[in-house]
DNA sequence: ATTTCAATTGAGACATAGTATCAAAATAAA
DNA sequence: TTTATTTTGATACTATGTCTCAATTGAAAT
């Protein structure tokens, strides 16, 4: 299951997944919805000092694994999670704000498609990311 | 500067880049000479006792740096490197025995001119990877 | 409202990948 | 051969994440 492109309260997805809602569950998913870009696991961890750091990352993984977050890479290596506004997308990243930007385009769809003629092996996924300096960046040109 | 398409001897591109000659690196870059497909640090640290941890990784940002080698991040999170044998190029990893294949397309670099052209801010890099079954592991079903 | 039991938690140890420090050694140039 | 500079190795450290396990909590069934 994946979340839904109009995001219902995480919670509930996590409840209809079968897992218990729990008060940590709850403090860390509140605070995610209030992320609009990426965020760090180690953010998260130190703004909820009463939730373990344990049960931090395995929020984070639970989310992941449920596919309502997902993981991205930085241009630096380090790693960030963004919530998933919509099912398959991938990331427009400024290097400079960090804002993260989900990018649908068809075109990448039809890339993967092309791929999968031109390539003898079976295609299961991919990850593709670009990094930017998004437009409030390029304006504010400092 | 970056790797040629034809591969000169590692040792040299390092001279050439006025880095100093020595064992270490020596061994190092013999090694990954014989690796077709993605490697990790920590194999390479392990399969030369007699260079340093830090040498090790201090060989491999070189590599990084220079361009000859790049860095991947597979499906599962971890990291391997490979020789780049091309200049701009993508990968295909195959998931299941880690080969791990560069792939050239020029449909991938019309892409990401289209994406210029949709996205407001300025594109600086990406990354995209395909995990794949490659051919050779599809045949021998198993 | 209580009981029950599996799921979950937190503390802290551990794992992994990589970087920083710094004295000692090796390189390349004079 | 001397010298100045790079590079090295040992080791400590950082960052990110996972594992263990006893204690706690949630939710379903009394």
């Amino acid at each position: 299951m994946v979340a839904s492109q109009f995001r219902p309260d995480l919670m509930s997805v996590i409840e209809d997944m079968g897992y218990r809602i729990t008060q940590p569950r709850r403090d860390v998913v509140k605070l995610l919805e209030t992320k609009p870009d990426g965020f760090g696991a180690e953010e998260i961890n130190a703004a909820l000092p009463d939730v373990g750091r344990a049960t931090v990352y395995r929020t984070i993984r639970l989310l992941l694994d449920i596919g309502v977050i997902c993981k991205l890479v930085m241009r630096d290596g380090s790693t960030k999670y963004s919530l998933a506004r919509v099912e398959h997308h991938h990331h427009l990243v400024c290097v400079r704000c960090g804002t993260v930007e989900e990018f649908l385009d068809s075109t990448i769809e039809r890339l993967v498609r092309a791929i999968g003629a031109e390539v003898s092996g079976e295609i299961l996924g991919h990850r593709i990311e670009f990094d930017v300096i998004c437009k409030t960046c390029l304006d504010s040109a400092n």
